[in-house]
DNA sequence: GGACGGTGAAACTTCAGGTTGCCTC
DNA sequence: GAAGTTTCACCGTCC
């Protein structure tokens, strides 16, 4: 047994609650296994958030599947993976002092907000591309924060697990006796630079160089620097960037945003990115080849991470699709990003041809809320480009926002007109379609008993509702193994 | 003898996260 | 750099 597992024994004998954070989502799912496996008891309340961990999804993962047994013995894992309403759960669950335990990855220590008579801080160190590299001091404050609960405790516990005596040494001095970081203003970074030059102009605060200068030299960045000289030079540098991007123009002394730069900034689009949609968008693509655009921007990142075992098929996608962006060079740093740009694109396309999410984890390894999370950016994105579009000009671009409903939604091209009815979605408009029904026509015509068959006694009138039709409900006899579609919902 | 199963060591692989953006008939 | 996972050799057992 580990150091980890006897504190967590103990604080359950005490009758507490604990939390333990671990620096990676397979770290937080084996604990959490390991843990569960040594708790014998259960009990009904647990039975439930862990029915309905597992019914979260039509078709649960093997993710799903391992949170739902591990809840059952009060003990939860949580990362970004999970999907939305898996989180809500175990984070009710663990405030209703249900769930005991959650073994999470920094996810949990950010916004919120969930106290325990413990927090053991298993990682202090992450892995960070060029080895594992200590966490900052703030974030350490920001998980030994979470242990204590005023309204049950008077007070909490954090430990910190060292290798040995000199370790303990060590992180005591740098984490416990240790100084936070300053906290530096990113307005520097470029990216934010761009963004806020933009909207400032866009949004008429600022109408010249000499109001923007002045401006920014309010700012803390400024203030935190004093480098006047080198905010201007940068700020020179954005605003010629921008104009060269037709975003802004200068007109009678004035810098004043075009349509186009006031859209871009109104869809809150980093103008660098917008820029480079535009210039590398070509009418000639396809689901994959504009996923693909959308997916080699900044925006996007991090993107879903290529595995070794997955490199040949994503050399192959590379090599068979015309693809609208230019493949950097093999020997590039921007390389292996690019891959992932594609395996990004991949999952995306894979989810729009209807691809269930327990396939999507089994084959390329993602989860859920990783797909969740992925899929509102594409769709913000897909959207944008085609404002974008507009304004300049496009025609025939309604192709772009049918592929964005078939990202949001997970279908493919022949689900769309179904889709338009409420409380339809992938799961349902496929099952109408297999049955022969694949237009609202179909829906107007369809008898009753099928439709009751289909989508259930409550749905089948509503359906018929929102299509201007006044239906009974109609009762079925449930057979046995007959599926109910409501189940899933 | 061969199929099967368990075990442990070695080799290999992978590594946190998120806030708002838009529009919606 | 380290945890977790997969692979593989090795051994024992059963038929």
């Amino acid at each position: 047994m580990s150091g980890v597992e006897e504190i967590i024994l103990d604080t359950l004998s005490l009758d507490k609650q604990a939390i333990v954070f671990v620096n990676s989502k397979r770290s937080a799912e084996s604990r959490a296994e390991n843990i569960s496996k040594q708790i014998k008891t259960s009990n009904e309340l647990l039975e439930k958030i862990s029915d309905s961990v597992l019914k979260a999804l039509s078709n649960p993962t093997k993710q799903c599947k391992r949170l739902a047994l591990c809840i059952k013995k009060g003990i939860a894992f949580h990362h970004a993976g999970l999907s939305s309403i898996q989180r809500d759960l175990v984070e009710e669950g663990f405030r209703n002092r249900v769930i005991k335990v959650i073994v999470a990855t920094p996810t949990l220590a950010i916004g919120v907000d969930l106290p325990a008579f413990r927090v053991i801080i298993r990682d202090l160190k992450r892995y960070s591309g060029f080895g594992m590299q200590y966490i900052p001091v703030l974030e350490y404050h920001q998980q030994a924060g979470r242990a204590g609960r005023p309204s049950f405790d008077s007070k909490g516990e954090a430990i910190i697990i060292a290798k040995d005596v000199i370790e303990r040494e060590e992180l005591w001095q740098k984490y416990v006796n240790g100084k936070p970081e300053n906290i530096y203003s990113k307005l520097a970074v470029e990216p934010v630079l761009r963004i806020y030059v933009l909207s400032l102009i866009s949004g008429g605060f600022v109408k010249s160089f000499d109001e923007l200068f002045e401006f920014m030299g309010n700012t803390f960045y400024a203030h935190q620097y004093g480098d006047m000289d080198r905010l201007k030079v940068i700020l020179v540098k954005t605003i010629k960037s921008l104009v060269s991007w037709d975003f802004l123009e200068e007109f009678e002394g004035e810098i004043l945003a075009t349509r186009l730069g006031s859209r871009v900034s109104e869809l809150y689009l980093d103008p660098y990115t917008a820029n480079y949609l535009l210039e590398n968008y070509d009418a000639d693509f396809d689901d994959f080849s504009l996923l693909q655009l959308i997916c080699w921007t900044l925006e996007m990142r991090p993107l879903m991470r290529t595995r070794k075992a997955e490199e040949n098929l994503i050399f192959d996608k590379i090599v068979n699709s015309k693809l609208l962006v230019e493949e950097p060079d093999s020997y590039s740093d921007e390389f292996e990003e690019f891959l992932h740009s594609v395996k990004t694109a991949s999952v995306l396309v894979d989810w729009m041809s209807e691809v269930t999410e327990e396939k999507l984890y089994e084959k390329w390894g993602c989860a859920p809320g990783e797909l969740n999370a992925k899929l509102e950016r594409g769709n913000w994105l897909l959207y944008s480009l085609y404002e974008l579009l507009k304004i300049r000009g496009y025609k025939n671009i309604g192709r772009i926002l049918r592929i964005q409903t078939r990202l949001k939604a997970g279908v493919k091209e022949e689900l769309l007109a179904l889709l338009r009815l409420k409380n339809i979605g992938r799961v349902r408009a496929r099952k109408l379609y297999d049955n022969k029904i694949c237009d609202l026509g179909d829906v107007k015509k369809a008898d009753m008993t099928s439709l009751t068959q289909i989508l259930g006694e409550k749905l089948a009138v509503d359906v018929k509702a929102q299509l201007g039709i006044v239906e009974k409900p109609v009762k079925l006899n449930k057979r046995k193994g007959q599926i109910n579609l409501n189940d899933f919902s």
